[in-house]
DNA sequence: CAGTGAGCGAGCTTCCGCTTGACTT
């Protein structure tokens, strides 16, 4: 029997808070929201002021139990759930879940897990904010409203088991735009000018390099140019020195440490998340769902400590950073270690890395500025109005340097400034070189999964728990595929000026290559084409800062819940009606040509499992032909010889062992097919030319490994087989597989044995198995 | 990790935000 009991969202938490409470709290978790709307379907009453319909969630039923035993013995119930909207909400739905009795019922916040902030946290108990409650109802009830309406729209309309929703679908509109401006992008070319020279100090040689602030639009003025150049005297007019600073980052939120992890040690989010996730589980950071840059006092009087003791008192500058992102509903603080102390820790290389990123970051917010001194040399050329600019920057303290330098997204761009030689007003300079070079205009860099989500925050869409989540939903959509490109050398021109001597060359650059990179599919265009059109309001990049400013009034007291709901779901429900009923079906049609033989046309288009090749016409008396489309294929870029390659699969290359050898290319790419059974092609296979022989190898080598696999089988049923498979040893029947039990030696089962543990495992009920959502 | 196709059809798919262990085919 317990006095209190107090209950939180996670079991680290209630770990650490269980150490500052006495011994009659037991703290527990609720492991996140324990009830949620009835999964099968929309589950909210439209007819009766939209009244959600509640289930406790499948995963939480044990959970659930639990608490509810111990909270009937319990004198009081503290529910410390998170302060914001969803917090608030678990809390109310813990009480609903509970039968919790008001009378004992306290509901307490606190800002830091801390001995003090907890204690003084239940001096100041009070009651559960229902109007919090309701904005958080609100959402939930209009997100449900929106991807349920939305979703069998889209089976109806493109393709069955579609999605769509308030997040994913503007996540995916940003993609594919971005691939649309990228698509109209016309680079142009410029040229750039810089000029190298020769500096002689006490028989020290050394090269200023300096660039002119103007370029040229053609090669013809960048020629005449350095025609200009060929006679000219070089002076140094002037040097303006000007102090700068450099400020460090704020402390990392659950979108910046996904994007720096991206940058600097090429995590996907899903990885910087689940290490993340196995750092704060294990003690050695705090929260990584945040989206607070606030630290602690606590936490900023260690760092202050840390620092004064490794790098001394001058580089000590406490910061209070304030959060800019409108949606930040700062429950927590921002994510940094737990002792600044540890400047590195024990784990696998990923724990590591991560956590002295994390390290890193968090001591540099609160340490100095760097200052530095910029220096800008303007050098005169005599034969012309322009001006060569040479730059110069020194480190005059280091400052927050010494530890951390944020990186960005361009790359560098910039050129390298360094430390200048000594150079004095007046002093004419002697020439090497000077090269115009031809530049091109970049196009707009397409999203990787971590500046997605960086985007995605500033248009405040999706918070820090579902940031991972998202991206990985619209990957499993297919709506965008994260893929490398290869480069391609692009041809550039290049002018130098030597010793008087003007030459020209063409010259060759790698460019375009893309790593790790989002790109739109088909269906992912397509989709987003039609919900553009007929759900302009929903996809609108503001949406959702729109419905969150009523959410706030909601919250505030000024706004009813229901009442926000039925505002938007009238006109959005005949929007639904309207358009199921005017739209035609949207499969991406495409004519691509004539079949030259027969005069039939050929289209590209979506079909059921996705993009196929339909010869001949839908209506017509003789059914269409239809074939599947390669990987790396697309509806947009299809030719009609491409597409009509693709009819000739399934296709005979000989036979083997007497029977028929074929070539076809499957939902999983091309595969060779032999007596029923299949093989993969190898990536460097082409269907088009594969001969038998190659075939034939791919099938011994499939049958090997399946050899390997093969732990026992049985001459008298050889139907039963035991093999070794992903998650140990298993016994396999037909097409049906069961576990052998961790106690039994797989190879010294008999066949008896087998059928014992196939028996006893149809008699055990089967758990329902929910499949785990591929990895990304 | 292995799995390998359809236009007759039954039944199914789906949202966003909280949070971690499931222990399978």
């Amino acid at each position: 029997m317990v006095e209190n009991l107090v209950i939180v969202e996670s079991p680290a938490k209630a770990k650490t808070i269980e150490k500052f409470l006495g011994n009659d709290f037991l703290v527990k978790s609720s492991f996140g929201h324990v009830r949620d709307l009835f999964k099968k379907s929309i589950s909210v009453d439209i007819e009766k002021d939209f009244k959600p319909n509640y289930e406790i969630s499948s995963d939480k039923k044990k959970i659930v139990n639990e608490l509810k035993k111990i909270a009937k013995e319990a004198k009081t119930v503290w529910l410390a759930t998170d302060e914001d909207r969803e917090g608030e909400a678990i809390s109310w739905h813990l009480v609903k879940a509970l039968n919790l009795e008001e009378d004992k019922t306290k509901r307490i916040v606190f800002h830091e897990i801390t001995k003090t902030a907890i204690t003084e946290a239940i001096k100041n108990p009070r009651g559960i904010d229902k109007n919090l409650v309701d904005a958080q109802q609100a959402r939930r009830v209009l997100d449900r409203l929106v991807g349920y309406e939305l979703s069998p729209l889209l089976w109806k309309k493109i393709k069955p088991a579609l999605s769509a929703g308030r997040v994913q679908s503007v996540a995916v509109r940003l993609i594919v735009e971005r691939e649309e401006d990228i698509k109209a992008f016309k680079s142009t070319s410029s040229y750039k000018i810089t000029a190298n020279f020769e500096i002689n100090k006490d028989n020290k040689i050394s090269v200023l390099n300096a660039e002119l602030p103007k370029r040229f639009k053609t090669k013809d003025e960048a020629l005449e140019f350095l025609n200009r150049c060929k006679s000219a005297e070089y002076t140094i007019i002037s040097i303006e020195k000007k102090p700068a600073k450099k400020s460090p980052a704020p402390p990392f939120t659950t979108s910046t440490l996904q994007q720096e992890a991206s940058r600097k040690l090429g995590f996907p989010v899903a990885r910087t998340m689940l290490v993340a996730q196995q750092l704060y589980e294990s003690g050695k950071i705090t929260y990584m769902r945040t989206d607070s840059v606030n630290l602690s006092n606590l936490a900023l009087s260690m760092a202050k400590k840390e620092i004064t003791e490794s790098y001394g008192a001058k580089y000590v500058k406490i910061r209070k950073y304030i959060t800019k992102s409108k949606s930040a509903q700062e429950a927590h603080e921002a994510i940094r270690p737990t002792y600044f102390n540890n400047q590195s820790i024990e784990g696998d290389i990923s724990q590591k890395r991560l956590y002295e990123l994390i390290w890193k970051r968090t001591i540099a917010s609160q340490m100095s500025d760097a200052l530095l001194e910029k220096t800008n040399v303007n050098i005169d050329i005599s034969t012309t109005q322009e001006k060569f600019i040479a730059k110069g920057e020194i480190l005059l303290f280091d400052g927050f340097l010494k530890v951390y330098l944020e990186s960005s997204d361009d790359g560098d761009s910039e050129a390298k400034k360094g430390v200048l030689p000594p150079l004095k007003i007046g002093e004419k300079l002697l020439l090497q070189e000077i090269i115009a070079m031809e530049r091109f205009t970049q196009y707009p860099p397409r999203y990787t999964e971590a500046s997605l989500v960086k985007k995605m925050e500033e248009l405040g869409i999706g918070r820090p728990s579902t940031y991972a989540p998202t991206i990985s939903t619209i990957q499993k959509r297919e709506y965008v595929v994260k893929e490398d490109r290869e480069g391609y050398l692009r041809k550039y021109n290049q002018i130098s000026l030597k010793n008087n001597i003007i030459k020209e060359e063409i010259k060759a650059e790698k460019t375009g290559y893309e790593k790790a990179k989002l790109f739109p599919t088909d269906i992912g265009g397509i989709v987003n084409k039609f919900l553009v059109q007929y759900f302009k309001n929903i996809l609108d990049y503001n949406f959702t800062a729109n419905v969150e400013r009523e959410f706030d009034e909601i919250a505030k007291g000024q706004k009813i819940w229901n009442e926000m709901i039925k505002d938007f779901y009238s006109p959005f429900h005949n929007q639904i009606e309207e358009t199921l009923e005017k739209s035609k079906k949207h499969s991406g049609e495409r004519l691509l040509g004539q079949d030259p033989k027969t005069g039939i046309n050929v289209y590209a288009k979506i079909g059921r499992y996705g993009p196929i090749i339909q010869k001949g016409e839908t209506e017509a008396e003789q059914k269409p032909k239809f074939a599947g489309m390669k990987k790396g294929q697309s509806i947009d870029t299809i030719t009609l010889n491409e597409a009509l390659e693709l009819f000739k699969y399934p296709r005979n290359i000989g036979e083997y062992e007497k029977e028929e050898i074929s070539v076809a290319i499957g939902r999983f790419g091309p595969y060779v097919k032999h007596k029923a059974l299949f093989y993969s092609l190898k990536k460097t296979d082409d269907p088009a030319s594969i001969n038998k022989e190659r075939a034939v190898e791919l099938i011994e080598e499939k049958r090997k490994k399946e050899k390997e696999k093969l732990i026992k089988e049985f001459k008298e049923d050889t139907s039963v087989k035991i093999l070794n498979g992903r998650w140990g040893p298993y016994i396999s029947i037909d097409k049906n597989n069961f576990r052998i039990p961790k106690d039994k030696d797989p190879k010294n089962l008999s066949l008896k044995d087998c059928q014992d543990i196939v028996k006893e495992s149809k008699n055990t009920p089967k758990k329902k198995y929910t499949r785990k959502p591929r990895k990304s």
